[in-house]
DNA sequence: TTCACATTGTTATTATAATAACAATAATAA
DNA sequence: TTATTATTGTTATTATAATAACAATGTGAA
């Protein structure tokens, strides 16, 4: 019920969950059993019924959870009623990976901007989605009230452009840089780290070999 | 010592240190207490220590960690002697961004094979890595001993994708595609579920409004 | 020499997450 | 009707990770 109490690995699953019932519900699929949730993600029954109790939600007996609801329910939960907006710092490859991603999915969260330094790019349009001078940056992010930045600029420009976004008022922050960054508590920030998974990977498999 | 029974976690910061202790070192600092390598995570220095007592370093007492020492002791732990190799399904823009981040770097993980069933790309070279017909996937990861896969297909492919290279004998999967994948315990499987880290940040966005 | 202190190394405690155990109940079958 | 069973919902236990507390010790100052 009271999201603030929610744990964090329950909010991943509760993202992940709504993924797939879209998909359940597109098939045709209104009733869904905890144990089918869980298959579909990997996870135990358990731990699908303990996410669901969490957020107050009830499924009927020996005929599972209402798709649509459950769908609705975890909307209230983690989208915000007027959506949010997200600017992408660096359209890279992978800037332009995750406009891709995001283009075109209904959502509550919308990437209304890029920025870049490279001249190429500045004033091309990627998936919809328009790129402009970093200079620029502070100033739209302040117009367009833009409250989500994902940082995909090279370790050496990460740090900056932290600071710059923090200043102009983004409120949370998702790090794809290999930078480890540096952000005040009002701040959340969330660092993927793709060098080091992929280390991991390779550490289990040694490990297995 | 015993690298079976690390967690997880300290895992994926030894990864991290190592990174940060290379850039010292190419700067000249030869000694680094564990305050200083904290203030670089944002994490505390008794985390820092405690990772290091598991692995079984010891510092000296007023002068910190010696740089040089503790890099090959998490390359010990992380790497394999000759390498492992890795191969990544999926040239895309999200693929081409991975593999600029790897090439170049030195290191005991090298991608020598990118796979893709998109005509245009086959037989093209993507940073010296060399892009394959998918059809000739399990081939190749044979011939060349192969053993991680970084998959990063669209969410429909994701699934036959992942089938085919653990029949091929790929022991490691690194997997960005957002469908949840199924593989056989002797797999290790790494999933990077980007639109989640989003929709979390989101989340936390909306809940500190 | 002796004391203070910076810093390491280790054990104890707490917080977070996952799993297991089990209680409740409506649908179905006998 | 009564028993069986599939399934949900909740509490209890265990596993994992982080933090705190503190013990040990070599260095430099007095």
């Amino acid at each position: 019920m009271n999201p603030k109490s929610l744990p964090d690995k329950t909010i991943e699953r509760l993202s992940q969950y709504r993924r797939n019932l879209l998909i359940c519900l597109s098939q045709g699929k209104h009733h869904i059993f905890s144990h089918e949730i869980a298959q579909i993600h990997h996870i135990t029954p358990v731990q699908v019924r303990r996410d669901l109790m969490l957020i107050g939600y009830s499924g009927t007996l020996r005929k599972g959870y209402d798709v649509r609801e459950l769908i609705d329910l975890i909307g209230k939960i983690l989208d915000t009623e007027q959506g949010l907006k997200v600017a992408i710092v660096g359209v890279g490859n992978l800037g332009r990976a995750l406009i891709g991603y995001f283009s075109g999915k209904r959502s509550k969260l919308n990437i209304v901007a890029g920025f870049d330094n490279n001249p190429d790019k500045i004033g091309k349009i990627y998936a919809g989605v328009h790129c402009f001078s970093s200079e620029k940056m502070s100033e739209i992010i302040v117009q367009e009230g833009i409250s989500i930045a994902i940082i995909t600029v090279p370790a050496e420009n990460a740090t900056s452009v932290a600071e710059q976004l923090v200043m102009a008022g983004i409120r949370g922050i998702l790090n794809f840089s290999p930078k480890p960054l540096n952000v005040p508590p009002h701040v959340y920030l969330e660092e993927i780290d793709m060098i080091t998974s992929l280390e991991k990977v390779a550490f289990y498999v040694k490990k297995h070999l």
